[in-house]
DNA sequence: CGCGGTTTTGACCTTTATCAATCGCTGTGG
DNA sequence: CCACAGCGATTGATAAAGGTCAAAACCGCG
């Protein structure tokens, strides 16, 4: 299959991968955004900040003892859990811009383990001192009740999703949020190149590879979208935003 | 089909009925466990108690602006959301002793509507005031950390549920937990009176009524369950879990 | 007793899962 | 530089399963 995408197969390098180029997404380095007068150079002493991690490496793993949240500055990461057979379950994918960890508040340890999909840059945030000072910072309190309410509000849309049982339905509603992540991030709304394989995708959206690979093919043979790989065109935004609202009756 | 349940045909009426007989659930009413020490009588001045509420009352809406949790002495709740098309996605049920509207206090409003399936009466816990002594009392606040946790597991244990294709699977992990449930009210965990229709099942679980029935029906058949109307008996708990089981890999 | 809502059952159709094979990148080593 | 191994992705054929439409059975209630 040809590439169809805008510009040529080499072009997936040139074109920013998620998370690559533009500003830190915090006004201050991974502070939480409107906090920034209130908050000033204290910030700094509390964030860790650290390298870019390679592909393919862990930034906390399942049952670990929770201290901390981590915001990414760069690059993306899935979250898993392992299962009895030794496979993955994944229950979701962060990008630039997304404070991860939040299950760990709860019960002490981070409740999945959260793996780059490619070279990514993140900060620690230790969540001692993170909580000490929300005491004091309305705003910081709020922001942390606001993190969590987009967690479980997300995790509402994604059972929606998997109570379709069309494919189709739930990869049109996958790549439409994925599209406004992208967007929200300043990133084209139209063209994306997707950081995870099909292999993830089917197992996010509780459906077979098989399947997965079709629903794609589909949309591509009726010019919803142009497909090259990992590479993926939106021709006809409308249409799939259409499919995807099936979700939601 | 004939009435295989132990008791007789009207006996369905003289088998406590969830959250019926039996003593408050906490040890002081609506307290939490392992807190009557720590909170003695201050309990008393916070929560509010009220009186039964008939059948298909709401203890609260979506969308209502949230200022207390609630704690459900006796009866039992289906929470939902209504969808654009006017029908009700529900997102989960609860008994005697589970505390409801936790999804509010990130969001500053309720998430779900908690409509009564049963007359049930419960308390209500001023979530301001709550807070305010959870800053003092680290019990408490663990405690509130834990509820939210239990929410979070919940969810995710639904996920898995919603990710297998195979209706068997949703059904008997839905009965799995229903009779877990029940059994850590002190109820048998053999036989239970489902306080939910068919239609509630199939709604929470993602499947179509038909389909619902006909894994009854099936399960029936096999001497896995003995099925009249809402009146379930554990034939096969073994067969029952190991099916559950397929859910989780 | 008859009505309305729920549940069950049947027949049929659509869709997905499964099994198997092929294709295409990618990275390694000769 | 090329051959080859390995993994991910795609496609095909087949079978299994759930969805859909329609009708009947059943229960509860006035």
């Amino acid at each position: 299959m040809a590439s169809l995408i805008g510009s040529s197969s080499e072009g997936a390098d040139l074109r920013p991968k998620i998370g690559d180029a533009g500003p830190c997404p915090y006004h201050y380095p991974c502070l939480p955004d409107g906090l920034k007068s209130d908050f000033g150079d204290e910030w700094g002493k509390i964030v860790v900040h650290h390298e870019p991690l390679p592909k393919r490496s862990c930034i906390f793993r399942e049952n670990q003892e929770f201290d901390a949240l981590f915001a990414i500055r760069s690059g993306c990461v899935k979250k898993y859990r392992l299962q009895k057979s030794g496979g993955e379950q994944i229950t979701g994918f962060n990008f630039r811009g997304d404070i991860i960890g939040l299950s760990g508040i709860a019960n002490g340890a981070y409740a999945t383990t959260a793996e780059t999909l490619d070279t990514t840059s993140f900060c620690e945030i230790p969540f001692a001192q993170l909580e000490r000072r929300a005491r004091d910072l309305i705003g910081l309190q709020h922001k942390l009740y606001s993190l969590l309410s987009e967690h479980m509000e997300a995790e509402q849309q994604l059972m929606r999703i998997l109570r379709t049982p069309s494919s189709d339905c739930r990869i049109a509603a996958f790549l439409v949020y994925l599209t406004e992540a992208y967007a929200r991030r300043g990133f084209s709304s139209t063209s994306i190149r997707l950081p995870m394989s099909r292999t993830d995708i089917a197992n996010y959206l509780g459906l077979t590879v098989e399947t997965t690979s079709r629903s794609f093919s589909r949309f591509a043979r009726e010019h919803i979208l142009e497909v090259d790989h990992r590479d993926i065109r939106l021709a006809d935004p409308d249409e799939l935003q259409r499919i995807a609202g099936l979700c939601f009756l």
